[in-house]
Formats: structure tokens, sequence, C-alpha cells
DNA sequence: ACCTGCGTGTCATACGTATGACTATACACC
DNA sequence: GGTGTATAGTCATACGTATGACACGCAGGT
């Protein structure tokens, strides 16, 4: 009668797909015994074959559960993101993989998001975010973590520089130091540093970590061996030169495995060798440092225990709504080839 | 009096935030008050001093959108998708930041999905997009593409061999030919190939188009000199016993500059110089192509340009819902110092 | 005859938002 | 006073799924 009320009188003229009404009707039983089927809890309340009959149905109409509705009714996407400052970092892309996986087995899925280093993109993460429910965040150390926070509760930072609000703890101090007592070990007084350039903030924590590890070492920190726009447009040049002075350093230490191809690079067109006239250590431990001539020694952080130790803080955080405990990384020295004595 | 009834009586004991509903109780609205507001539809028809009050009395309470809800009613989350078969090559990290940018300009946001090589993660993938909703997904090439689509209907592909199924083609013939062009110029006669193992689909199509280039200058295939198990335990001593030998290739194309590490460190063991002794040519074009010594010559396919026309025709094909046109991306040789004439 | 329990389902409602249709008031113009 | 139109909202319903409460039939026990 009053059928042209609302436009739902022919069936299905959105572009939406079969609902699991449409299936039911089409099987013959009512929405609630599809709906069942289809969220795995028809164990021992519904008959298999009317089980199969359903299936059959659902297939020939190309039904698929709808995850909005699902969400909407249960509260969860069962969704994580993993934000990083710099996808194009191979250390957060392994991140991601083991997260995935750690996730995929209590049921979870992991996306990436891909925040800048400038604050300001933070912002705008946490715009996307507004808009999209992820059930937890990871995401690294930053200024704005608080303000995440608001947006997805069960935010999960990982920091390397205090403990104190962080779920995961990256210690830098350990990291650094693993570095700095090889390279001490080796013979190394002068040592540098290239890290990213400040606004690098996950990475931050590693420059007072290097200071301190020095002082600890009895060695001197000098600032002209602190290297710290690597991608800038004159940074080759300003290492070249620093590597061809009187007085330069016989190591460096690598804020991040990826870094170490610029001293590489450097020490390549001034005719130093690797690892006989400059020691090089990484962080991280991606796979580029294996692939590298002379192949490079690092500190290793496993990032599949950094993964699988993300997505278990941030489901603890989930489901007890609590902060979960502290967990802290592990990481270890992996000597290779570019660290040797020095003459 | 029979609030008994449910557990609904007391207000909100779940962990479900304030709703749409609890701010307009505060600001003494309707609730469709408060939905016009957050939607951005209350021009003209809300008073800005009602406006205020809402948006206080949301503050206060803490109030964010529900975004399952919204995409329940809506039919959209507004979320595309971009599934890479390696997060861990930065030049899908290029892509995804440029596809992020330019889907973020349409109202979209974008997330990756790490798909491994192998197509079983492809099914794994499906799940994980069956459990979820996005409008569209960007995949690269694989056997799989075909059932994707039955999952997210809005899929795009990026394909190098053919433009048949894909909506944005990236040539690889034009691509090989760029650089083999080059080879050939410098006066190489044999060239040699580093591709990814043959399970890493969306690079298979440049094994191909490597042959007909050849043929093309009338070069001689040599499959002697074709190495495609870059990351396998044996590969870099195999590398090296293939450079080592009599009959060696002056020059080698990589098909993705990730693999000219590879090279260079053969190169560099056996005290080749590079450009001078091997001549090598990457493809892409990451920034790692700028960091070696010597630095890359590369066959680039702007990222930035092939993740807006991704985004591009993901947003096309969701808003028509036919197949998008074609797209094919232009690819342009970058010489750097990494070849070098024939001695 | 009555209760218990099990197997199989169904009913009704709630999750939180968006929106077309409608209402109410104020003012203006003829 | 009647008509028109702008302003400022409200009402009711729909999106598709999940689930606690309930229903019905039958077997078995007492």
């Amino acid at each position: 009668m009053d059928n042209q009320h609302h436009g739902q009188d022919n069936g299905r003229d959105r572009r939406r797909g079969p609902t699991s009404r449409d299936v039911a009707q089409a099987a013959g039983v009512s929405q609630s015994t599809v709906s069942l089927i289809f969220s795995g809890k028809d164990a021992g309340r519904i008959n298999p074959a009317t089980r199969e009959a359903v299936l059959s149905a659902a297939a020939t109409l190309g039904y698929r559960l709808n995850a909005s509705a699902r969400a909407l009714k249960l509260g969860t996407h069962r969704l994580l993101a993993l934000a990083v400052p710099n996808a194009a970092n191979p250390y957060f892309a392994a991140v991601l993989k083991a997260a995935t996986a750690a996730a995929r087995a209590k049921g979870y899925a992991v996306v990436l998001i891909n925040v800048g280093d400038d604050p300001g993109d933070g912002e705008r993460l946490l715009e996307s975010l507004a808009a999209h429910t992820f059930d937890g965040l990871i995401v690294w150390e930053n200024p704005w973590t608080p303000t995440a926070e608001r947006f997805v509760p069960a935010t999960v930072v990982a920091d390397g520089l205090s403990p104190g609000d962080a779920a995961v703890f990256i210690p830098a101090g350990v990291i650094v130091r693993h570095a700095i007592e090889h390279l001490a070990g080796l013979g190394h007084q002068k040592i540098g540093r290239i890290g990213f350039d400040m606004t690098a903030i996950p990475f931050r924590s590693r420059a007072q970590a290097f200071r301190e590890a020095l002082s600890g070492h009895s060695l001197r920190f000098d600032p002209r061996f602190e290297f710290e726009e690597p991608f800038g447009a004159t940074a080759s040049d300003r290492l070249t030169a620093l590597l061809s002075g009187p007085d330069r350093p016989s190591a460096f230490i690598c804020d991040d495995d990826l870094l170490a191809p610029l001293a590489y690079r450097a020490a390549s067109r001034l005719g130093l060798r690797i690892p006989d006239d400059l020691s090089l250590v990484g962080i991280g431990d991606i796979d580029l440092a294996r692939l590298m001539e002379p192949d490079l020694t690092t500190v290793a952080i496993p990032p599949e225990v950094v993964g699988e130790t993300l997505v278990e803080a941030a489901l603890e955080r989930i489901d007890l709504g609590s902060k979960p405990a502290l967990r802290t990384i592990e990481t270890r020295l992996v000597v290779r080839g570019s660290t040797a004595k020095t003459p």
C-alpha cells in the first residue's frame, strides 16, 4: 500500500550487497539463523543440514558479512593500526610483518598508517583516526601521543627514552651502550654519531643516550662529530668534510641502519676503507645490513619481537582497559664486517 | 517499570563512548541536530549559538562520531587499502605516501596492508578483507586479484605486463627498454639481469620485457646472466662466481633498485669498480639510489605519480562503478654514476 | 500425567548515525 | 488577513548484525 513511502520497495536497488536477511529468505530460515552461522556460533544450535543450505544460499547470492554493522553491534572491528613516522624505513616494515602475524593469531588485523615526522602530520593522523575506528593504536614516542590517546583509547606507545608512559620500552641507553662498548673495546676513542634530524622524534632518545654512553666509558663527546641532517642537500658534503679533516672520528654510530649507506658513500669517496680506516655500527638490523659491503655491525632490535610485543601490549590494553604492564625489548650486538680495531 | 528488561537502564556502563544522543540531551537539543552539526550539514539550518552549545557539550563529554554506525548508515568508510607484496620495499612506502596525500584531498584515508609474495598470503589477505570494509583496494598484479575483486568490488590493479585487466599500467616493456637502450648506447653487449625470485609476481613482467628489449637491440639473451634468487643463502656466492668468470656480463639491469646493493657488494668483493668495470641500472628510483656510491642510474617510475594515479583510478571505480579508464605511467631514465662506456 | 532436558530455531530489540518529511515561529509583502 | 518564505529545528525510520529470551517438539525418567 504505502510502499512509495521510502525507496525500499524494490529489492536492493542501492549498490549494497545482499544482507543476512536476503540469505535467510533464500534459505527459508530466519535472519538469526544466518547470523549464528556466519559468526560461528551455530555449534549445537543449528542443524548441519540447515547450515549447508544457508551456506549454499549465501554463496549463490554472494553474501558477505557487513563489517560496519557487525562492528556497530559488537563495538569492535578487531583492527589495530600501526602508525609509523616513516614507512620507507624497512625496519617498520619488518615490525608490521611481525605485528600482522601476532595479531592474526588473536583474530585482529593490522594496518599501517604513514605519519610523517612532522608534528603537523600528527594532527592529520588524528583527523584520519577520528573518522575510522581502530580498536588499538600502536605509535612511536611522539609529542602528540597524549592527544592520540583521546582518539583511540587503547593507544600503545613504543618509547626509547623513558619507560614512563611507554607500554613497550626500547631502551636507547642499553642499545647505544652496546655499540659504544664494542667500539671502545676495539680501541676507538673518537666516536661520532649520525642521527636523523631532530624532527624525527622517535630516534631522538638515542642522541641523549649517546652522550651518556660516551661518558660512561670516559670518552669525550665532541659536538663536531655529531651529524644530524643526513638527508639534507649539503649533508653528503659536510660528512665528507668532517671525515677528510685531520682530527676525524675513527668510528661512527648510526642511529639507524638506514643511515649507514651515507657513511659508506662518504668513506668510499675519500678512499677510506671500512672497517680498516673507519668503523661503523648501526642500530636495528634490517636486511640491508647484511647486504652492504662490508656487512654492517649493528645492534639488533629484533623487529619480530618488537612487533609481537607491541601487539601483545595493545591487546592487553584493549582487554583490560587499564595500562598494560611495561615490556622491555632485549637487544643484542651483532658483530659483522664494518668494525675493526683502531690502527 | 520494565527497566530491568535489558541492561540498558543505567547510563553507559559498557566501554562505549558517549553517543550523539547523550550530547543532544546535555545540550538540550535533539539527536538530529547533533548529527547535522557533526556531519557539517548545519549551514543555514542550525543557529550558530546552538551549534556552539552542542560543540561544547560534546567536548565536555568527549564525544566522538562512531565510525561504524556512520559507515553502516552511509554505506562507506571512505577508506582505501593499498596491498603491497613487500612493505619493506621503500618504493611502496613512497607510493603509500603519495596515495595518502591524494586520497586525503578527496576525503579518503589510505592504509597499507602487507601481503607477502606467497599466494597463500593472498588468501589470508582476503580473509582480512572479508572482515573489514574498504571502499577500494589497490593491489599489484597477482594471481589472486580476480578473487580480490569478489571481496572488494572496487579493486584497482597495477600491472606491468598487459594493460588488459589493469587500471594502472606500469609498462615493463618501456621501462626495460629505457635501460637497455642506455646500456647498448654505451657499448654494452653482454647485459645481465638481477630479478626477484619468481614468487615475487609483481616484478615478473620485467623478466619477459628484458628478453624482448635485448632482441630489440639485436643483443643475445644469455640465461647464465640472469639471476633470480637474490636473497637466497647462496645468492651472493653465485653472483660473485658469475662475475669472476671469464665471460661475464659488463652490465646488469636490476629489476628493482633494492637489488642494486647486491651487485655493488659482489663487485666490491671482486675488486671490480662501478661503473668502470661493471655498469648497473636500477628500476624505481628510490631514495637509496641517490645514497649509494656511486649513485645509481635508474629508470624512475615516479612513486608520487603512481600513488596519485592509483587513487584516482580507485575513486573513479568507486564513483562510477564501472571499470575506470586505463592509465599509463610515464617513466624516464635517470642517468647517474653507476653506468659508463665499456672499456 | 508431569517434569526435565536437549536439539533447533525464531523473536524482538539494540548498536549509533543520517536524512527526508514535517513542524513551528517570525517576519514581510500585498 | 492571507500567502509566501526563511530560519531553526524535530520526528521517525533505516542501515545490517548479534544475542538474550523464548518456543516447540520429542525422548526419557518417575
